[in-house]
DNA sequence: GCGACCTGAGACCGGTCGGTCCCATCCAAC
DNA sequence: GTTGGATGGGACCGACCGGTCTCAGGTCGC
């Protein structure tokens, strides 16, 4: 029991990189064997299917990609400064995460017609963030640190298409500037339309 | 030279939506033969390779993903309001273009690791969209419209990341309103820190 | 250190892939 | 109406696809 789960956890960890970069598709068994070390027989002694495995590799790369956008952010006492240390974990955190760019992005695209099991999880993966990033802005709200004119879930939404988007764009372009000016305007939309005027925390109240 | 032109064409018209919804790998040419209703030999007079095909088809798509987005904006005489309709035009123009989403975000993605013939395709319909935006946005800080310290490059690259990244969003959560959300965001953008002070066109040269 | 079980190699499967080629047919110019 | 090139059908190709199965050898509990 203990020798398969760790060859099984190490196909994954080799997986994940092959189906981020070449889409489920374009990830044959022959690149998972090369980049395993392994023969077919022993590939599928571990997993029932490609999709299986494919499903696997998926949660493992979000995972990495979850933490490293969140990365530092739990101790930050005011929520705004917390979204804008996310925003910047999402420029900053690229070293770190499964090559092939952010995971959501290219299975949403690569599974958006076809393959509805990969689809269903980009979409959870996708909710869990927006959730994470809306329970931020909710609790900014109570603390009268967010305008309560902000709605969390809108605020939320925004925040990841645009630095989704702008990803797309850098990784097309191969430059930085598209990503950084993504996260440049986030942190000035979240300074100027987010976050609470410091006079009226508690003084509307009188 | 006349019927064959005419069947090429229609090749690529019915292969334009199998390319951009299953990807490059995704479409088999099995799936292009039932499209067509031609037979193997039937394509393959036409076109060299399905690389080759593959091209034609998504600058079919993106034609008419460009002619949509700027659909009706030449004759608007303000800039920013030229702007503004383009930003729309994206919300609206879905039901026009090619099955299976913006062609540029899926072809982006398909093909950023490998596939370079299809990837530099890609990366040059970007550059057009964003030069034809940012030459808009020139304009107007010639005219006064806009105003001085805006970035016109960095306009029309944030417009097009915030689509984008909302497009794909919406795509996978299959709801419009993360679109219609981001269009919004850049049309208050838009009014808010692009358009120039009506009363400073003029006034503050004396 | 023995025996049972876990592990992975590798041959094998049918199907499908992208691509080639020959030839019948169609079409259009004369 | 004839002719010659344009057109498309469909058999064929080798490679490779995802997936199965058997069996030798390694691993682990006892």
């Amino acid at each position: 029991m203990r020798k398969g789960e760790q060859t099984r956890q190490e196909i994954i960890r080799k997986a994940a990189p092959i189906f981020n970069q070449k889409g489920y598709d374009g990830a044959a068994l022959s690149d998972l064997m090369r980049a395993t070390g392994l023969k077919k027989g022993g590939i599928y002694r571990h997993f029932g299917s490609k999709q299986q495995l494919a499903g696997d590799a998926f949660d493992h790369a979000w995972k990495i990609a979850m933490d490293t956008r969140f990365e530092g952010t739990e101790q930050i006492p005011n929520t705004v400064d917390r979204l804008k240390q996310i925003v910047r974990n999402f420029r900053d955190g690229r070293a770190k995460v499964v090559p092939g760019g952010c995971p959501l992005l290219n299975t949403a695209i690569d599974c958006d017609d076809g393959n509805p099991k990969l689809r269903a999880k980009a979409r959870q993966a996708l909710s869990s963030w927006l959730e994470r990033m809306e329970s931020i802005a909710k609790e900014g709200k109570r603390r009268g640190e967010v305008r309560a004119d902000v709605d969390a879930g809108k605020l939320a939404t925004l925040i990841a298409s645009t630095l989704e988007g702008s990803h797309m764009v850098s990784r097309l372009q191969k430059e930085d500037a598209p990503r950084d000016l993504a996260v440049r305007h986030l942190e000035e939309y979240l300074e100027t339309r987010v976050r609470a005027r410091k006079s009226k925390v508690g003084a509307n109240k009188s």
